[in-house]
DNA sequence: CTGAAAGCGCTTACAG
DNA sequence: CTGAAAGCGCTTACAG
């Protein structure tokens, strides 16, 4: 690899004057610029950002830090989040964390300039983070105080909500849902619990299945609706927390000889690129994954280039697809 | 963030004790170890990899280049080589590329160790990977030349073989093919040309439905399905190229109103997580990937220390699910 | 066993 | 407009 010592010499210029054309500073003459160029291109030179971060303390690469990469809710929002970070001439890239402070250690070890996330970091991380000057913006966090960090809010209480008058309106009365046992009594079980009085849908506990793994999603989706199903409940409906855990159901579904929608309908969250073409295709909340990860993005290289962190809330829309019968409620 | 100078001053030592002492270099006594270890933790010393790599020329990272993080065949890659990485100190991170050169060089610019890649990469990178002195090792590869890359190869072909002789045990004998079409006369392709030949099955182009995206992957399968579904074939069996074609596929079949596997049998090659959660649960060939994650990655880590680059063959074997109907062919 | 010094590839006030 | 010099946080031969 050339370095800048190379391009210095070989065009016959200081090392600052090199400097200063890569940087585009405009004080070159428009010569000198071209002799420089034109090495530059000979040599095939490639600055080192790294060298260039230790200097400047920029090293214009932001991670996307996740806990199950293998979750495609994370894949879409990263592909937002690289095309947004590349617009601005950042790099980005995921970075499994896997809930281990030496593996958040590791990462900031090599002077991330930004980190966006969708967990909620304990503690310990965010004293880590904040140890290291490195900013967080959440997205997909729900609307409470986000600290020093930037967000986009979603309001998934209202979502829940939102779900079960759908569901509702289609005739179904008796509704299971599926959702994380740690945030127990957070977000879509709000909503959930809210319309149960609401709607005067009398409110079961045991229509609630919660799961509590950051494993293999769709298996925990999947165990949790054979553990509602053999509840016998009467169910006719259930809401999951997310498209993923949905996935999981559906199968639980087939297991258990019963057809979707016509035996049972099913609802996710998400609007997954596959929630499209599972069988049948599902019901669910569009979040708007990718742009959610633009726009959490510029929010953040924004906050680093000196401006404040913004905190932003979101809705979701509902799209129908084939997971949901309306019953007859005559 | 503390520097390694404050601990220096604060310890009384020069700062190439501490480095001695954070490397683990055995040349320095007990008692200053202690010392400069109790400043470190006092002050919550992190060292500066990209400082140190900027000395060194090592950053202790690797990254895994894909084009669609979207793939779960990826995520679940990743997954293997982020432990064993993160077993022997190093970071892993998943990095898309997205067939821009431009990303490659945002990449090779921040110093990784190495990278991975399932991908096939054109001319160009392979000559910029080169220049930057960046080695690479492909996951995947077919058993061609691989240069100077190291490689875990798959016989495609004869899993294609496999797979077709499977189906034929079943009774099939009119089976379609949905492959890649830049591939077009290559592994999965080949082997079903093979079988078609030894089983005396009549080889016809239009059991063929070729698909060429890198984008969503599920889609191309759909797709394909539903152009194979539409040339009326009687087509008793489908091979697809990844469960993440035949996921798609599956999805083809339902819209069109046919039952997997009364109607038509459905299979793909990976054995992702998902596919024991479809509908129905897909039969397959599984590779391994989060084995072959830490075995490539271990291959690339040694090969960065030193070592020179191995190449070694992969075999996969036939998991039987629930997509397969046993015909009657007296 | 330990320190002073040079150097990795860059940037950036400071002079001129 | 351009260069010499200091410095970012590290490591590592070279002395002692």
């Amino acid at each position: 690899m050339a370095t800048r010592n190379d391009v210095a010499r070989l065009a016959g210029v200081s090392t600052a004057t090199v400097s200063r054309v890569v940087n585009g500073s405009s004080k070159v003459t428009d010569e000198t610029r071209e002799r420089v160029l034109d090495v530059i291109k000979q040599l095939n030179y490639v600055p080192n950002v790294i060298a260039r971060s230790l200097r400047t303390k920029f090293s214009y690469t932001i991670a996307f830090v996740v806990n199950d990469v293998t979750n495609p809710f994370f894949s879409e929002l990263y592909r937002g989040i690289c095309d947004e970070a590349n617009d601005y001439g950042y790099a980005a890239l995921i970075y499994q964390y896997d809930d281990d402070p030496k593996n958040m250690t590791r990462l900031l070890e090599r002077n991330v300039d930004g980190i966006i996330t969708f967990l909620r970091f304990s503690e310990d991380i965010v004293s880590l983070t904040a140890q290291s000057n490195t900013p967080v913006f959440y997205i997909g966090k729900e609307r409470e105080d986000t600290g020093e960090a930037g967000a986009l809010r979603f309001d998934f209480a209202e979502a829940g909500y939102d779900m079960m008058r759908y569901l509702y309106e289609k005739g179904h009365r008796n509704i299971g849902l599926i959702a994380r046992g740690t945030r127990k009594y957070q977000d879509i079980h709000a909503g959930y619990v809210k319309a149960c009085k609401e709607l005067d849908i009398p409110y079961n506990e045991n229509n609630i299945a919660w799961f509590d793994s950051n494993k293999f999603i769709v298996e925990s989706g999947s165990s949790a609706m054979s553990e509602l199903l053999s509840r016998n409940l009467g169910i006719s409906a259930v809401v999951c927390n997310s498209d993923w855990v949905a996935v999981g159901a559906l199968s639980a579904a087939y297991n258990a000889g019963l057809k979707v929608p016509d035996d049972i309908s099913i609802v996710g969250f998400d609007d997954l690129l596959i929630s499209a073409y599972t069988t049948p295709p599902l019901t669910t909340i569009k979040t708007e994954g990718y742009e959610e990860g633009r726009l959490g993005c510029k929010m953040l290289i924004s906050h680093i280039q000196g401006n404040s962190m913004p905190v932003q809330d979101l809705k979701g829309t509902i799209v129908e697809r084939g997971s949901v019968k309306t019953l007859n409620t005559k």
